[in-house]
RNA sequence: GGAGAGGUGGCAGAGUGGUUGAAUGCGGCGGUCUCGAAAACCGUUUCACGGGUUACCCCCGUGACGAGGGUUCGAAUCCCUCCCUCUCCGCCA
C-alpha cells in the first residue's frame, strides 16, 4: 500500500511511476476522494466535539436536578446526532473507497529499476556457469522423468486434476533432498527456519498484497481460507501488527512449503512438464530490514539464492526486472533463471524482491530504534525464492542426464540420498 | 462438535451508564541520593486519524477497553452477531 500522504503531496511522481509500470491506477481519482474524505472527517469531528461537550453538561444538570434544562439539551443533541449520522454514512463510504483504491495500487519502482514495458526490457546483470554441450540429444524432463519413474503426470491428473504432478521413487527422494539441502544451506547463512500453515486467512493475504486484487490466482476453501501461493505470505505476516527492535534487524527467515496457484490466465503457457503446475514445493527466503539497509539486504538475498544453484552446478543468469515486468508489491526485483536444455534457454527459478514499506504498511509491521528516532517506523520487507524446488528438480534431471537415461547426482545432494551418485530407472 | 468461563494499557489486575484513556502493582524511561550500583524517593510512560503548523517538536480535536453493529444526550460498563483464549466432554494424526 502506498502512503496516502505521499501520493497527495507527489501526484506527478506517482502518476509517472504508474505509467512506467503499465498500471492504470488513477491518481486523480484518489486525490478527489482523499480530499472529500478529509473534509468529511473534519466536519464530523467538529460535531462530535460539540456533542461531547453537551453530554458532559447534561450530566452536570442531571446531578443538580435541573431536569427540564437537561431534557432541552438532550433534544438539541439528538439533532446534532442526526447530522453526524448522515455525514458518517458518507464518510464510511468514502473511507472504504479510498482504502480500496490504495489497496489496488502497485508499489512504486525504485529509481534504479530500468524502464520497460515487458520482459524484453529486463536487464541481465550476471551469468554463472556454461550450459553443457551434449554429445547426444538431451531429453526433456517430461520424457526423462516418467522414464525414470520419477515424475508421473497421468496419476497427478487422476488424483487431482490437470497441472498436478506425482513424484515417485527417486523423483520423490530427490525432491526431498533438494528441500533439505536448500534449508541447510540457508541455515548456514543465518536464516531461521520456520514451519507454517499452508492455509492463510484473508487478512494475511491482504498484508502481502495477494488480496484484494489477485483473488483469482488463489485456491480458496469454503471456510474463506486460502491455500498459500508462496511461503512469503506466511513468513512476512509472522510479524503483522508487531513492532520489531532495530537491534535485531535484519531478520533472516526461511521456510519450505508447498505452494498453490490457480494459474488463472496462464492457459497455454508451459503446458508440457512440471514447469507450471497448481502445486509445487518451494523454499522461501524473507527478510525484515531497516529502510536504509534494505537494498543491500536484497543484493545479499540474491547471492544466497544464487549460491544454491552454484552448489548444484546449475548454470544461471540473473536479471533485473524492468518497471513493466515487476510484481505488484515489489520496488525492485531480480529474477534468477536456470538453464533448461528442454527450453534451450534460461527459465525463472527464483524471484527476489525488495517490497520496501509496501507490505509493511498493509500489515502494520514496524520497528523501533530509541537511539535514532521517537516512536516506530515501517520496516522494509524482502522475499525471494531460495529456490523453487520443482523447477530445480527439473533442472537437475535435465542438466545431469546421461546418454543411457540415467542421471548423475550433484555432489552436494549425495549425502541427502544415501550417498548414491547416480539414479536410474526404478 | 457439546457444556461452562473469559477477553481492559508491555505484563498483572481494578473498574457495571456521566471529567475513566482508564485505579493500583510490576516492568520501562528520566531524575534525586551514591565513588558506582542496589535500595528508597520523585517524575514520566499507548496508538491511529483530522486540523493548527505543515519536520511524525508542540497545540487542539476525534476515535480506540477482542471485532462489528444496536440502545442512550452520554457505553469499558446494557443488548445482538462474530472472532479468539481457557477448562471439561466427545472425536482424532
Amino acid at each position: 500500500m502506498l502512503d496516502a500522504r505521499y501520493v497527495r503531496e507527489n501526484p506527478d511522481a506517482v502518476r509517472s511511476a504508474m505509467e512506467s509500470r503499465g498500471a492504470g491506477w488513477s491518481v486523480d481519482g484518489f486525490l478527489a476522494l482523499d480530499a472529500e474524505r478529509r473534509a468529511l472527517i473534519a466536519e464530523v469531528e467538529t460535531l462530535q466535539a460539540s456533542r461531547n461537550e453537551s453530554s458532559k453538561a447534561i450530566g452536570a444538570l442531571m446531578k443538580e436536578g435541573r431536569r427540564e434544562e437537561a431534557e432541552a439539551a438532550k433534544a438539541a443533541v439528538r439533532d446534532v446526532n442526526e447530522r453526524i449520522a448522515a455525514l458518517e454514512g458518507r464518510t464510511a463510504e468514502v473511507d472504504t473507497e479510498v482504502r480500496e483504491l490504495l489497496l489496488t495500487a502497485p508499489n512504486l519502482p525504485d529509481t534504479s529499476v530500468p524502464c520497460g514495458a515487458d520482459e524484453s526490457g529486463n536487464v541481465e546483470v550476471r551469468r554463472w556457469g556454461t550450459p553443457r554441450v551434449f554429445d547426444f540429444e538431451p531429453a526433456a524432463h517430461w520424457d526423462l522423468g516418467p522414464a525414470l519413474g520419477a515424475i508421473d503426470f497421468e496419476r497427478g491428473v487422476k488424483l487431482a486434476k490437470s497441472r498436478f504432478v506425482v513424484l515417485g521413487g527417486w523423483g520423490a527422494r530427490l525432491n526431498r533432498a533438494l528441500i533439505n539441502f536448500m534449508l541447510d544451506t540457508h541455515a548456514g547463512h543465518g536464516y531461521t527456519e520456520w514451519s507454517v500453515p499452508a492455509l492463510a486467512n484473508a487478512e494475511t493475504l491482504t498484508g502481502t498484497g495477494q488480496l484484494p486484487k489477485f483473488e483469482d490466482d488463489l485456491f480458496r476453501t469454503d471456510e474463506g481460507l486460502y491455500l498459500i501461493p508462496t511461503a512469503e505470505v506466511q513468513l512476512t505476516n509472522l510479524h503483522r501488527d508487531e513492532v520489531l527492535e532495530a537491534a535485531g534487524l535484519p531478520l533472516h527467515y526461511t521456510a519450505y512449503t508447498p505452494c498453490f496457484r490457480e494459474e488463472a490466465g496462464a492457459a497455454g503457457r508451459d503446458t508440457r512438464g512440471m514447469i507450471r503446475v497448481h502445486q509445487f514445493d518451494k523454499v522461501e527466503l524473507v527478510k525484515f530490514a531497516a529502510p536504509e539497509h534494505s537494498f543491500e539486504a536484497l543484493e545479499e538475498m540474491v547471492r544466497d539464492a544464487e549460491q544454491v544453484l552454484e552448489l548444484l552446478g546449475l548454470p544461471y543468469r540473473t536479471v533485473t526486472l524492468c518497471t513493466g515486468d515487476m510484481g505488484f508489491a515489489a520496488a525492485k526485483t531480480y529474477d534468477i533463471e536456470v538453464w533448461l536444455p528442454s527450453y534451450g534457454d534460461y527459465k525463472e527459478i527464483s524471484s527476489c524482491s525488495n517490497c520496501t514499506d509496501f507490505q509493511a504498511r498493509r500489515a502494520a509491521i514496524k520497528y523501533r530504534d530509541p537511539g535514532a528516532f521517537k516512536g516506530s517506523r515501517l520496516v522494509h520487507t524482502l522475499n525471494g525464492s531460495g529456490v523453487a524446488v520443482g523447477r530445480c528438480l527439473v533442472a537437475v534431471l535435465e542438466n545431469y542426464q546421461r546418454r543411457d537415461g540415467s542421471v548423475e547426482v550433484p555432489e552436494v545432494l549425495r549425502p541427502y540420498l544415501g550417498g548414491v551418485s547416480e539414479i536410474g530407472p526404478a
